[in-house]
DNA sequence: CCCGTTTTATGGTGATCACCATAGAATGGA
DNA sequence: TCCATTCTATGGTGATCACCATAAAACGGG
């Protein structure tokens, strides 16, 4: 049983790990509550806008996850194309270990949730538009002519790659996502 | 009111076209049968299987549509890249004709069905090598050296640009996504 | 210790979910 | 016309959906 105060926390935790796994509309509130552990009585005290505020903080939290890779990836890098290839092999590496089953947060929620939630939408579009500028930074910094459409490119390769790896149950795609990107 | 024997094909028209806007688990099997306006109570005659099988021709359905589209693109391009343009191209047409919500029928099932269903998986798999090993075809005849590899790259790409291009409502992840194969 | 605030427990609401049993209607070949 | 097959109508099943009203419990500053 979670201290009170780590109630919504572990509902956040547990949305974004169901999410991915099986998608916005593939899990109900009921299973995420028993998952925590949380007290079932607090989630509307936590979450007043019910289910879509949930996922709000589950795009935020997942986003910041993500971005912290982004930077893990490329801090090291020498060029690009090696922080490239390094986050995809991190990415990689995590689905591959959950049996390709965690997909890309950000993609549960497209599926399923746009553009029925107009504030959800604006949320993944910051999460989006957060990585793409980190990584278009890392890419200027990295001395890459084009660092914004270089970014754009790279986020395209990964969210294809991702999605065709979870069918394919093989890491081939992001080996490929990462070598389009040069 | 359809004809009888057209019940059947209602029923999977109709589900391609919801599962692609709401994703696998979005849509209801009411939604489904009141929209195609097909008779209620023959749902479980033509689909014994239920929403499963359902999902399962109407992957099929949506997979020869895209195969068509494949070769349409390939048939007259001059060069394999000309191809990828002009699929990328049609596709972006008809995805901002739809005010950017009628995203991949493959994505949609991906997303909530797989790995649930062993069988839809089956089905989804066979439908993506399909789409690849006839673009690696139009590719070989075309001249390119990996027609395989250029295959799946253009695939990722796409699939990563139908997604995004849904969250920024622009067409510029298709023109992106088009460059990035060659 | 008291009191106001934050958090949790309980027990539901109606709606919708996928699914099905049974029977009647339509159809087309013999 | 008769019959077998194919299709449709009706009216449900229990389960689960997101959500909430009410009240008790836990907490922390004064």
């Amino acid at each position: 049983m979670p201290r009170p105060s780590d109630a919504k926390k572990h509902f956040v935790d547990t949305a974004v790990t169901l999410f991915r796994r099986k998608g916005y509309n593939g899990v109900g509130l009921n299973e995420i509550i028993a998952v925590s552990g949380a007290p079932k009585g607090s989630f509307y005290h936590h979450f007043p806008g019910g289910k879509e505020e949930l996922a709000e903080e589950a795009a935020r939290l997942a986003g910041h996850r993500i971005a912290r890779l982004i930077d893990q990836a490329f801090i090291d890098a020498p060029t690009f194309a090696d922080g490239v290839h390094a986050l995809a092999d991190i990415i990689a590496d995590w689905f591959e270990a959950s049996d390709w089953r965690d997909g890309c947060p950000v993609t549960a929620l497209v599926i399923g949730a746009i553009p029925d939630s107009t504030r959800l939408s604006a949320v993944v579009a910051e999460v989006l538009e957060d990585w793409a500028a980190r990584t278009a930074g890392h890419a200027e910094r990295l001395g890459v002519s084009d660092p914004r459409e270089r970014a754009a490119r790279f986020f395209i390769a990964l969210e294809g790659a991702w999605l065709l790896a979870r069918v394919q149950r093989t890491r081939a795609p992001f080996k490929l996502a990462a070598s389009m990107v040069l």
